[in-house]
DNA sequence: CGGATCGAC
DNA sequence: CTATGTCGATCCG
């Protein structure tokens, strides 16, 4: 977002006060030198909590600089010559598919967010503002960062560095209304524009710039806002809105010595009418014209970037900023020498970190990182330094990819110190809930939720827990999230857990061709009661609901709000009793609503009054409510469809076993053009794997032998080792891969995202089949008799289970979120206790010479290859 | 997979 | 007093 952000860490020394501090101090009459800000950020810094962290987090990137100076050490000259020549081949063809064909433009808003509350309200215009809270600023205006104030600082501390500093509050609803206006220009050259945030976007002009030569200069003509704001209509009639203001304040708020477009010689073009400018053909043109009507419009000024990718165009736009442009032709030498003196740190990607490991090597400018990069290639992963070399040589996508699928979705707050487990569960309890509502308008369901913690002297921890089922609802997630917690209160105690952040994030997301599954998969037959559960409690409540309940009946409204209530009362403290893990209550009030509701739960399961049973199997609500013979139906049920099954899915095996089928898709049609070429050398060798590959990847067909195809509503599961599979096969958790072979292992996310089906059954040597319900190791390989072990277990186990009311076993699936409709089914309120399972994951026994192919075949780095 | 870290806005 | 919130990517164990 903001342009100073970088520049305020760039080429410091070591150190956690250079790093707060800044470097560049524009000179002006008033303002600060670097020397006196830097004391003062420190003044205000040393001895705090924040500082400590830093320190201790400046000393960890110290350590990893030490371990990769002591790898430099043991390069011999030989490994080094060696890596020069495979990373010159690698060159050699990346130069090759240079590709300087595209126009990208990025667009970069002038401190967006500052830009805005100035032109919003005239009495900041000469002052210097910031946006944002005493505790943390957005940005600032560049006239408060002459004073050191800038983007991600708090304000208490920007005060201090300028005490007449204005800070006002964020208005998101203001700049998203802005930043709207703003895309509506942007998409007239190039409707599938990328933004990136609200005041950045790029855009590939590519085409337009084909059009435009054809173009009549009525077209790109463009009048002045007292008339109108974009170009005329042939017929000479405005087609926009004029200003709502009415105003004719049209001159740029944003710098007090800027010059605003109108005054850059458009005049003098002598091609105007009067009130009007036309703009070339150029692309220089095209985006100064993109500029003016954004200026026109909104009263703000843009500072953009023109280049052959977007890497290079991000890096143009912040030339000659605030309210410049700056372009890089499309010619190698052009590009090489725009890079050739330029900070690393100045390109996307590069932060702090990487900076300072990279400095440590004496790598500051980019030619610097080309000539090490043979070294470099030795010392950092293969995605780091071929990043690296992209860098150096000014490589870049040449085309805009439009994101993909979200991939997680989380809320955190920091606030105030919270010690009290009590304060904790409820906090976690809302950010579920707000997240449960986030989710819900996506229509997301996840597998893993994440808990984030920050405790008070700023240390950050995640914890993470991926379930069977996929979770969405607050209760869901809650269930999730409060677990982890609870292991965190534990951890600590007989301490309080001190926490000044929690967060909550749900990811792993279903595929859509998961989600249809799922419905007849036994994660939603277990997950609710509600649905298809073959018991009913009415009302259906769960522990967790009561909890709820309980908890909104003393507290009204947020927490933070109750919070402030609280502090205003500020009569009554809560007792920082010992808070013991799960405990949820403290205070005996609480304790005893809630042992109170639970109570009632359970009269309520006992009672066997309201319960509606339906068969689990043939879905058939249950005239008796009598578990014995429910018991009895089930089995009935059950050794009816057995044989049959067993066979059908045996059938099925053989024609899977050389369909591997979890490849990933495409994620987008266009290829870069370096990789085009190298997939299609590839086709030549490797054109079997690929038609192969593409065939199965989306079958339905072969996937419809595992599970029938038809559509859910059609079909129900047949049986409960049915369920069992479908659930395996879509959780990717089965059969469990035994020997540990840690080199050259696969990746598992591409495998876990792509339609995983037909590696559930699969036979391979290194891979011993584990029963999932008794987890035992089978001898056989043989998979129709180990489908016909995984039966028996169930029918035996699970039925048994249900007639002699047992706990389920310990060692059977984790069946996680969905105790409680187990509870309730199997033994009358008794929870099914097996909280740990469920974190063990299964490895995946897909063949990685396939998993290769796949990688071959998609891949940025298929260039590999050829050097092979 | 889970956890930490980096980087961007 | 007072150091953000959200997201994706990567690396390591």
């Amino acid at each position: 977002m903001d342009d100073m952000k970088k520049a305020a860490n760039s080429s410091c020394n070591d150190g956690v006060l250079l790093r707060m501090g800044l470097n560049d101090n524009k000179a002006g009459m008033q303002g600060l030198d670097k020397e006196k800000i830097n004391k003062i950020i420190m003044d205000a810094t040393k001895g705090s909590r924040f500082y400590e962290n830093e320190l201790k987090k400046d000393q960890q990137v110290n350590q990893r600089i030490e371990k990769m100076m002591q790898l430099k050490e043991k390069v011999t000259t030989q490994q080094l010559l060696k890596a020069q020549l495979q990373v010159d081949k690698l060159v050699i063809e990346l130069e090759r598919s240079r590709n300087l064909s595209s126009t990208i433009v990025h667009i970069d808003m002038d401190a967006f967010y500052a830009a805005v509350e100035m032109r919003d309200n005239p009495e900041l215009k000469e002052k210097p503002i910031a946006v944002g809270s005493m505790s943390m600023l957005s940005t600032s205006n560049y006239h408060a960062r002459r004073f050191g104030v800038r983007a991600a600082m708090p304000g208490f501390i920007a005060k201090r560095l300028c005490p007449h500093l204005t800070i006002v509050p964020l208005n998101f609803e203001k700049y998203s209304k802005v930043s709207k206006e703003v895309r509506e220009i942007l998409a007239e050259y190039d409707p599938n524009f990328m933004p990136m945030g609200l005041d950045e976007a790029y855009l590939n002009i590519t085409e337009h710039l084909e059009e435009r030569l054809n173009w009549p200069e009525d077209r790109r003509r463009f009048f002045f806002n007292t008339e109108s704001t974009t170009r005329i209509d042939k017929d000479g009639m405005n087609m926009s809105a004029k200003f709502n203001e009415g105003e004719v304040s049209s001159s740029p708020v944003l710098f007090e010595d800027n010059t605003s477009l109108m005054d850059d010689g458009f005049e003098q073009r002598g091609l105007s009418v009067e009130n009007s400018v036309v703009f070339g053909t150029s692309a220089e043109e095209v985006v100064k014209e993109i500029r003016f009507r954004i200026e026109q419009k909104t009263q703000l000024t843009a500072s953009a970037g023109i280049a052959p990718n977007t890497m290079l165009a991000k890096m143009c736009s912040d030339r000659n900023k605030p309210n410049g442009q700056y372009r890089i032709s499309p010619e190698r030498q052009a590009v090489l020498d725009f890079l050739k003196d330029l900070p690393i740190r100045k390109v996307p990607g590069i932060g702090k970190v990487t900076e300072k490991m990279l400095k440590a090597l004496g790598i500051v400018t980019c030619s610097e990182l080309y000539q090490q990069r043979a070294l470099l290639s030795l010392l950092f992963s293969e995605v780091s330094w071929r990043n690296f070399l992209d860098i150096s040589l000014g490589l870049g996508s040449t085309h805009l990819e439009k994101d993909g699928e979200r991939k997680s979705m989380s809320t955190e707050r920091t606030f105030s110190e919270i010690n009290t487990a009590e304060d904790q569960y409820n906090l976690c309890r809302e950010l579920c809930r707000d997240l449960a509502q986030d989710l819900q308008k996506e229509g997301l369901k996840g597998k893993t939720v994440t808990l984030k913690l920050k405790n008070v002297n700023f240390e950050v921890k995640t914890r993470a827990s991926t379930v069977l089922s996929s979770v969405s609802t607050e209760e869901e997630i809650f269930a999730v999230a409060k677990d982890l917690l609870g292991t965190e209160i534990d951890s600590v105690a007989p301490h309080p857990l001190r926490i000044r952040l929690m967060g909550v994030r749900v990811s792993g997301f279903l595929t859509e061709e998961e989600k249809k599954y799922q419905q007849r998969s036994i994660t939603s037959f277990l997950k609710s009661g509600k649905e298809i559960g073959f018991l009913r409690l009415q009302p259906e409540k769960s522990n967790q609901e009561y909890f709820t309940k309980n908890s909104e009946a003393s507290h009204r409204g947020s927490f933070f709000d109750q919070k402030r209530a609280a502090r205003q009362l500020n009569s009554e403290n809560i007792s920082p009793n010992e808070s013991r893990g799960k405990q949820l209550f403290h205070d005996d009030k609480s304790s005893a609503n809630f042992v109170e509701e639970r109570k009632k739960v359970t009269d309520l399961q006992n009672s066997n009054a309201r319960e509606i049973f339906t068969c689990p199997v043939c879905f058939e609500e249950q005239s008796s409510n009598n578990l014995e013979e429910l018991n009895r139906h089930i089995d009935e049920c059950l050794s009816g469809m057995h044989v049959k099954d067993t066979v059908e899915i045996s059938k099925n095996d053989s024609s899977r076993e050389n369909t591997p089928n979890f490849l990933p898709q495409f994620k987008n049609e266009h290829v870069d053009e370096r990789e085009k070429n190298n997939t299609d050398q590839l086709a030549g060798t490797d054109q079997s794997a690929n038609v192969s590959d593409s065939s199965t990847n989306n079958s339905t067909e072969k996937f419809g032998q595992i599970i029938p195809d038809k559509s859910p509503r059609e079909r129900q599961p047949s049986n409960l080792s049915d369920i069992v599979r479908n659930m395996c096969m879509k959780q990717c958790l089965f059969p469990k891969r035994i020997s540990q072979d840690n080199e050259d292992h696969f990746d598992k996310t591409e495998q876990i995202e792509g339609t995983s089906s037909s590696h559930f059954f699969d036979t391979k040597e290194d891979t011993a089949l584990v029963c999932p319900v008794c987890n035992s190791e089978q001898k056989t390989t043989n998979l129709v008799s180990f489908n016909r072990h995984v039966d028996v277990c169930l029918n035996k186990g699970l039925i048994q289970e249900l007639t002699e009311k047992e706990d389920f076993p310990t060692k059977t699936y984790n069946m996680e979120n969905s105790n409680r409709v187990f509870s309730g089914c199997l033994s009358k309120g008794q929870q099914c206790a097996n909280p740990s399972q469920g974190t063990k994951r299964s490895g995946l026994t897909a063949s990685q010479s396939v998993s290769k192919k796949a990688k071959s075949s998609n891949s940025k780095h298929t260039i590999e290859m050829f050097f092979k």
